[in-house]
DNA sequence: CTGGATCCATTAGGATACTG
DNA sequence: CAGTATCCTAATGGATCCAG
């Protein structure tokens, strides 16, 4: 069993790899439900660097999960949505909202206990 | 709005700090109801190396995710399970689960639809 | 059996400058 | 506006050797 093996077979490891990136979660967030531009996302994340952005937007992209729609315009304009198998991920972004405001109540309080102490 | 200002507060942005890691999810996946040890853990986990099992559970286990229970016996006996927090997190790989299922079926009508291009 | 300590290769993220 | 190209640094993962 080696990467390429398990990438494809287990759930969990693929998606480990499609969801690697500091920001694809957050990307994949604001993108839920809404079609956003370049700048916009960019503003979002602020303070991320335009050439990481673009980084991640190709990756998320090439893994299937966004849609980029280029309007031919002056100034030039391009939007970015979920893609339909980036729309069935809106589960796991719920789950994951809900954890992780549980996870940032237990830090708070570990930090008080912690204070405590 | 910098990484320690965002981490803590928002769920997703702490979800992916806390969920980095090659092995994280295939980790919290295989002590979801079970306790392991750490022998068990690396025959699941192949190919992985031994250091970088150690690492991933210590970071792990500093998110407060998972227990470390230490059994004084010759030879030893470490045992690895989930916290309190880190069965929290049962309803996430869940949904990743699903979701990675999905995924994987929609690579593989992907790739045929490129064969029959 | 568990895992610490090193060292190394690879990758990821980001700063910066430039372009249609 | 939405990139591309380049370079740099930090972080990650892993191989190897050693130890209680």
């Amino acid at each position: 069993m080696d990467t390429k093996t398990t990438f494809g077979k287990c759930p969990y490891f693929t998606s480990q790899k499609v969801l690697t990136g500091k920001w694809s979660l957050l990307i994949m967030h604001y993108l839920d439900g809404k079609t956003l531009r370049f700048n916009e996302l960019e503003k979002l994340l602020t303070p991320i660097a335009q050439a990481t952005l673009t980084k991640q937007l190709r990756i998320l992209e090439g893994h299937g999960l966004i849609k980029r729609k280029i309007c031919n315009q002056i100034p030039p304009r391009v939007e970015y949505s979920l893609s339909d198998i980036g729309n069935e991920f809106k589960p796991v972004l719920n789950s994951l909202e809900l954890w992780g405001d549980k996870y940032i109540e237990y830090i708070k309080k570990n930090e008080n206990a912690v204070l405590n102490a």
